[in-house]
DNA sequence: ACCTGGTTCCATGCGATGCAAGATACCTGG
DNA sequence: CCAGGTATCTTGCATCGCATGGAACCAGGT
């Protein structure tokens, strides 16, 4: 994504990641510990859900300060040390309610899109 | 949805609904004008999208301070005059652009949700 | 005429979130 | 010693959902 881009689709794009990226984030940790920047890639390839650092640390900050992750330095082969966030028991419950929560949200959305909306009446 | 409700599931579909509420909003009126009173019921029988009329009406100023909808007031036969939203060229630009966008990031949020992520390697 | 209730509209202030920009530190290689 | 890549974090801003409160209009009962 270029810096100056202010299009119509960035800016939808840009407020659908509110809210989902932290789940989304929660999600990559659920089977091993993730850090920093290896999220950042993850959500980079995803291609929908790409974002930047200035982002993704005031959330992992976020995260440890509810309780929804604990983190350990661990030494890297090249480079400097690296953090290492995994989930708590917090951290996966509140993962298995957004699961939960989703699959409604998702469907309603499509609903709203795909659904045509008659003069009639929608459907009494 | 009780007033006291901070649930954390209310929380997560509290986040989820920002950014797409505007366009659940336009696509309501992309078949015939709505007006306030008629959009938040429409939203509450979703469920999901379920809101207040403190958030859809500073939602419906915005998008007439953008000009992706124009309004008229209209006589009721019951009860004072309503203002009738309906969507300019801009706002079915801005929702036919939506619905571009929407389905990738809604599958990137399932991949993310699905797919296991191993220890091992993504898949390079 | 009064007043109670329902309907419809809107404004204000707060908390949460994504983001651009910048700062700091570590390691490797020339 | 210095340049570049890796990795972490902070600050200030803009946006958005929401609770709360207020204002206006109409119908019906007393």
């Amino acid at each position: 994504m270029e810096p100056g881009d202010s299009t119509k689709q960035a800016r939808a794009a840009a407020q659908l990641r509110k809210g989902v990226l932290e789940y989304c984030v929660l999600a990559l940790m659920r089977d091993r510990p993730r850090y920093g920047v290896e999220l950042l890639h993850a959500l980079e390839e995803s291609g929908a859900l790409a974002t930047s650092q200035g982002t993704v640390y005031p959330l992992l900050s976020r995260l440890r300060r509810d309780d929804l992750v604990t983190t350990t330095w661990q030494e890297s082969a090249s480079g400097p040390p690296r953090r290492y966030y995994a989930l708590t028991d917090s951290g996966r419950a509140a993962l298995d309610e957004f699961t939960r929560v989703w699959p409604g949200f998702r469907n309603a959305v499509d609903a709203f899109l795909t659904t045509p909306h008659p003069p009639t009446g929608d459907l009494a």
